[in-house]
DNA sequence: ATTAAATAAATCACTCTTATTTATTATTGA
DNA sequence: TCAATAATAAATAAGAGTGATTTATTTAAT
């Protein structure tokens, strides 16, 4: 990885060029179109299809069957009872496709195989005392033999990439965690992806760890999600993700949504939401009133702490969250915000109790609150969202990869 | 107009059902390509369309062939000096089509007439106390009329559209602009986009006034734009707009970048940007020192103003402007900031001068903060990106129509 | 002779229209 | 009550139409 922030890397083409369309292009969208379709609404007839896109009842029939014929849609019940032939409703093969998803962490490494819907079919976890890339490879190449040997030879075929979820600027940790500098700053010049590319077969992509749990929650999510949402992932430090007519916004450098760094002003000071609503901020104060923090990381339904300094916490955190959001709505009308992290479920709602009282407590005059709720990927979201990634890339329609200018 | 907040109406189709691409669709979108390139970049051949779209040079040679014949482009003198055939370059017609905006203001009512390239044909302007829908649909029937007599009866076939540009509920203006509270409550209840296209026999398109000054800088602009950026008119109130993707995003509710709402830290206060930086807080402290406000409304370039009172404006809008700038990117990593309004081309260099200087003042970690520039459309923007917005609408590719959810 | 732009003709890919088949429910009449 | 018939809707097959691509040719320059 180079000196620039993490984001999906478009090829330097995609970048500099404005793609006309043609009719393979057309084809391949409006493949995109149907599984996307079946994804977010689930399963539906050919004829529902057709209503839906405008295309024609035919098309639509081509379209499917070629789809099922790759074994990527599969028929489900007929549905009788109406008024004419019964309609069968195609839902997506979970076996359709499989993707690897590698989340780089402060406490551990964690690779996931997840099935075309998401599910996990096995998983990889490697607890260190800091991430160096030299580990970070053999934990991803070695996981990656690993996992295909589970799978059998035809879902072998059926791999279609694997995701990367990486902190933002971990160089900048050092000083943070606790870690000798040197030993973080060899991230600055390595490109992971490129060299998981290089010894792999199928494409590699990378993105900041928060952005791709947002991307598990738009993907994977179960709730209802509307088209604009911003997304809380609260990890050691709490990061963020955009999601702007319903796909995943990463802005030019891929560090859209980063908002770690937003102006919170709490108490007379302004501070950055990093250093306010961080599980950083939980672990200090646990140790600075002499507690152990170490059951923070195994995993978070195992936490045992404090329970004053937790509701401290959780009140701190959502009152830095209910500020963000309040300038991030400002900004873009959301019609809801998602908290998610590295947290128990009790915790996240009660954050998210908290966040919408606090965000009440502001100055609301021209502005159309969003909803607040619970993410539904959970803790393991980035790495979920890590192999979201090639997902996407391949199966669904991207709404920022239209046209891009130099 | 309804409750709802102004915006650009898609038509429920499009809002309800994600659309399919068919081979129309495929032209006509390839074709929108040509003609948004040919904008944003200036003359170009055919080969360097071809080279820059992916598209092959024959595909080009048809459609920028129909495209001249429609009049919408021209040939200009074919480049020698180079080995090879020489090129020519093609550039867009200026009487390629025509397009009228309407800008409903708290003191007065504008309607441009603009050319394909935004140059203002000619113009009609009105003042008033305040403005009312029937004064407003009376001044826009006649001046379509007026204006439309003007051009030659080739180009009057030319007309492709209305845009209007109109703050953001302007019901809520009564109490702050001295104006009995039901003059302004007919606003509410009146859809002035529905009454006007039912009247007229081009298309009508409706969006907040900061908004349409956004598109203005996109569309017209000359300065180089990058792809995403946000954009601040000061207007009577402050308003602003942002560009994702190289295009307009308006969100949901068409409300996206009304940016006057965002909180500001000021003074161990917060208050809303709306209260810190328009020219109402400028009138109010020329008023309040004793001296007469009426200079700033007949023309920018008229303004005669205590330097005192304009100099601590200046720097409390920098101030307050360098603060949104920074929440803003936090969020969105914007390239640039533009700023423009209803100001002397010298108050705007200050207001530019006096933000980048707050803007350092402010905690940068973890952000690369934007260029902070002139805006270059200048206090006809509102008006000028009215008239952008049928234009847009018909000729240039539109990043976030392309899948659009329930 | 070489290079590059521009275009013509033939081909190919994909969607659309029209017509047909299939499977079901609703209606009718003895 | 129950078969026969009508109506409805899903699904698909065949053929037409549209637009991009490929290949080959022309044109105009160095």
């Amino acid at each position: 990885m180079n000196e620039k922030n993490p984001g999906v890397q478009a090829d330097q083409e995609t970048v500099t060029s404005i793609r006309g369309s043609n009719q393979s292009g057309m084809r391949a969208h409006n493949e995109r179109l149907v599984l996307s379709i079946l994804r977010r609404l689930g399963p539906m007839a050919k004829a529902d299809i057709a209503r839906m896109t405008g295309l024609s009842a035919q098309t639509v029939s081509v379209i499917m069957r070629a789809l099922e014929t790759d074994g990527l849609l599969a028929k489900g019940e007929p549905v009788r009872g109406r008024v004419g032939q019964p309609s069968v409703p195609m839902h997506l093969d979970p076996a359709g496709a499989f993707f690897f998803g590698l989340k780089i962490g402060r406490r551990s490494l964690d690779m996931v195989l997840t099935n075309f819907l998401g599910e996990v079919q096995s998983r990889l976890h490697r607890i260190h005392a800091y991430p160096t890339p030299e580990a970070t490879l053999e934990f991803a190449l070695s996981g990656v033999d690993e996992l295909t040997a589970q799978l059998s030879p035809r879902d072998r075929d059926r791999i279609s990439g694997l995701g990367i979820a990486i902190p933002f600027q971990l160089w900048d940790w050092a000083k943070s965690i606790g870690v000798p500098e040197d030993a973080m700053a060899s991230w600055r010049h390595v490109d992971i992806q490129a060299d998981l590319a290089a010894r792999l077969t199928f494409p590699v992509y990378l993105q900041n760890d928060a952005s791709a749990a947002c991307g598990a929650e738009l993907v994977f999510g179960t709730s209802q999600k509307p088209q604009d949402f911003i997304y809380f992932y609260i990890g050691y430090f709490i990061g963020g993700g955009i999601v702007l007519n319903g796909s995943l916004f990463s802005g030019k450098s891929g560090n859209a949504g980063a908002i770690g760094s937003m102006p919170i002003a709490s108490g007379g000071e302004v501070h950055q939401l990093i250093d306010i609503a961080s599980l950083s901020v939980l672990e200090r104060r646990l140790r600075t009133a002499g507690h152990s923090a170490d059951s923070l990381w195994p995993s978070p339904e195992t936490w045992q702490v404090d329970d004053g300094i937790l509701d401290d916490w959780i009140d701190l955190t959502a009152a830095g969250i209910a500020s963000a959001v309040l300038s991030a709505t400002t900004l873009i009308d959301f019609e809801a915000a998602l908290i998610d992290g590295w947290i128990p479920e009790t915790v996240r709602r009660a954050i998210v109790a908290r966040t919408r009282h606090h965000l009440g407590q502001h100055n609301l005059a021209g502005i159309s609150p969003p909803q607040i709720s619970e993410g539904t990927a959970g803790p393991d979201a980035r790495a979920l969202g890590a192999a979201s990634l090639p997902l996407s890339m391949r199966f669904l329609v991207d709404q920022n990869a239209i046209m891009k200018l130099a």
